[in-house]
DNA sequence: GGGTATTTGTCCGTATGTATT
DNA sequence: AAATACATACGGACAAATACC
């Protein structure tokens, strides 16, 4: 079947992992041992470990060893709050639900020219002036998502001048606009992708900086009572941490849902 | 910065690639020239055009070259449709907007024991006999997603026999049901994760085996009148070539919103 | 169909560097 | 400081896939 040698390693090894005769986070044996286990050369060995590596399922670490991924119990986000609900109060929700400590920094606020893709958004021509409030979000201590709301700049100057503090709205950016605009968030829209992270995400992260590791980019549209869009809400996640939920319609209580259980 | 050699020529080519000097689908020079290049051995250069690959910017085709990836046209689809409405009829309406010809294999129909998955979300205890219909499908020709749903067994036993057809139900499933037994579909929750593929998978989407794409994986489970859960349907998509959307609340009507408007 | 040139894939051996314990 | 383990880099040989004549 998979021909080449180090396929064959790789598959002998991903047999053991995923019968559990390796557990995670248990170190694997030696390059050294292995290349003399299977009667291969180290690099051929090597080529076995990056193959599993691709596949997620070990990772190496220089001066220590190649240990089996430890699966992390994923933050498990519900993105369908009400829709008068802002995405601090509906994070915040989920995951205190879990018991979790989320932390967030202060807000690092800019005005931006918005990029083609939050001005197509906002509806206003590309380039134009928009309030960047941009967030770094923990759980635990984990880093966990990082998150830019755009603004249309005339919010500030109609009125919402919190929006340019750096600091955070504490009653909810939702709310604190429609009390200072008039402005009620009836519905949002969220637009999910997947792509590699960028070098500075990885970072943040804690990720491998050659992109095995995925991130979710979640493009979250809100609307005023207009049908006006509100603003622009941009968030990343890492792929290895992170699961969505979303109920339309009548769904029944969470009954404590485990992402264990979530396996095909 | 990123000190290796490697790296470094990894980096000059990534930035050729995103400043457009190499155009997507373009050849690279071959390892040889490159070698030259950079007066690196060809080794060297492999490792770069690896690392490249695990950033998912290039992909290499024996006997051919290494060539820039191109972006795939999104398939967008929007997972929150009306409560009643099945996923083929979903799914359908989304595609058929953008002008594409969706197309389904007749479903595979099994009687299979409920994963502890599947039990959990249907209610039943684990290992539970119950009606698993799985599809292929298509977009233009291009394999889309991977869907299987779970009923519990006993619907067929009440008068839905249908669902042991290998027929597509032409009038949906949630209609039939309604129809037949009387359930309603008044809701459903959908549980978004993502993953390494399968080597069944990769090969169906034509992945690449080394799993540096990832799969989308869609739990949902839908709600009957009385808060019963009546279905689960599991969709693999490839996050290469998918994005998804959620409109919560009232949003206003799409305005055709274009994938490439969105970028960070 | 067959043969040849081109290009990437696999495998080896060796030497040295770097991170960790 | 020494030992251990993975990372980087080189050079070479042959295999396999593809394209072209």
């Amino acid at each position: 079947m998979a021909n080449p040698m180090y396929r064959q390693i790789a598959e002998d090894l991903r047999e053991q992992i995923e019968s559990g005769q390796l557990q995670p986070g248990q170190q694997l044996r030696t390059e050294l041992e292995l290349r003399e286990t299977y009667g291969a050369s180290r690099n051929t060995v090597r080529d076995a470990i990056k193959w599993l590596t691709s596949l997620r399922l070990v990772e190496t670490r220089p001066g220590q060893g190649t240990f089996v991924v430890k699966k992390i119990d994923p933050f498990v986000t519900t993105l369908s709050g009400e829709p008068g609900t802002g995405e601090s109060v509906t994070y915040h929700f989920q995951v205190s639900r879990h018991g979790r400590k989320p932390f967030n920094t202060d807000p690092q606020v800019e005005i931006q020219r918005a990029t083609s893709g939050v001005a197509a958004e906002l509806r206003l021509p590309e380039g134009t002036p928009v309030i960047s409030r941009h967030q770094r979000r923990f759980i635990d201590g984990t880093p966990w998502s990082l998150q830019t709301s755009f603004y249309p700049r005339g919010f500030a100057l109609q009125g919402a001048e919190k929006l340019l503090n750096a600091d955070n709205i504490e009653e909810g950016a939702v709310q604190y606009l429609a009390a200072t605009l008039g402005l009620k968030q009836v519905g949002y829209r969220d637009w999910i992708t997947v792509r590699a992270p960028s070098a500075a995400e990885a970072d943040f992260f804690r990720l491998a900086q050659d992109g095995r590791v995925a991130v979710f980019e979640n493009f979250r549209t809100a609307f005023d009572q207009t049908g006006t869009p509100m603003r622009v809400t941009v968030t990343v996640f890492p792929t290895d941490r992170n699961q969505f939920i979303f109920d339309i319609g009548d769904v029944p209580e969470p009954q404590v849902p485990s992402p264990e259980d979530h396996k095909s």
